[in-house]
DNA sequence: AAGGAGCCGTTGCGCC
DNA sequence: GGCGCAACGGCTCCTT
């Protein structure tokens, strides 16, 4: 780490920083308002995060995933 | 929790929610590189996180807190 | 909130939780190990963690949610 | 990541791990209590928690931490 | 019922 | 290129 910056760029980057971040809130409250409609409309708000999750992934490692998934499974005698 | 929807909403919810998410990670990418700038600027990012973390919270609670801590610490016989 | 305590009890307080944290850490320290050891055999620590939580809910949880894992994601044309 | 084992040994790493899991369980459930005997001694647990993180830490490490957090609240004018 | 805090698992980054 | 650490997001419990 190199010396503190002493030029008042500081309050600067703060400044940068808190309203990226004000912008980023207010966006992860339009999304927690999506899934509250969706669950008004009767969808289960943690399997609907899950299913977000398994899209963003690409589709060849989520089968490599599920395919170790079922092999441990069935290694361990559990029900899929 | 109601009966799930059956007139095709997901779809719609989720592509919401992606769109939005979608947003919400370049917000955070450009966080990044504004913290980036800050280390470049000889700044420690690590500290400047808790310096934001600090300045969101409301002064008399921030007050509050630290002569908790303090007071806290000198029950103990930690140096401050 | 009480009064804060004034007869040093404090400090008895925080040396057994630093005692059990302790414990927790080695106890902790031990798991870490054992994936390790899983790794060496072979198996792939991620999707090992997976299982261990997928065993620690009850089984009609389980089917539960599976089963609408699978409904939403035929509703959004999604292979399984 | 190589072969996944086939010899049987991945039950009884999962046994292994869920056995330690179930010991560090317990190991919380101890410290959370602690949390609550201070609580009802008038400590507030929140700020309880701090001083434990604090006491981790080594004390030079600490002090540089501590010293940095002045100077750029200096630089941005905030009461300490 | 809603919000906050702690905890856990995951991911990305820097070090070695 | 593996390892450990720190930030991040999600889940749960508890409080209000």
């Amino acid at each position: 780490m190199t010396q503190s910056g002493t030029n008042g760029q500081l309050k600067a980057l703060v400044e940068r920083i808190e309203r990226e971040e004000e912008q980023k809130a207010e966006i992860a409250e339009g999304i927690k308002e999506i899934y509250l409609e969706a669950k008004s409309g009767g969808y289960d708000v943690k399997i609907l995060r899950k299913i977000i999750a398994i899209r963003k992934k690409d589709p060849s490692a989520r089968a490599e995933e599920a395919s170790l998934m079922e092999a441990y499974m069935n290694e361990l005698g559990m029900a899929q």
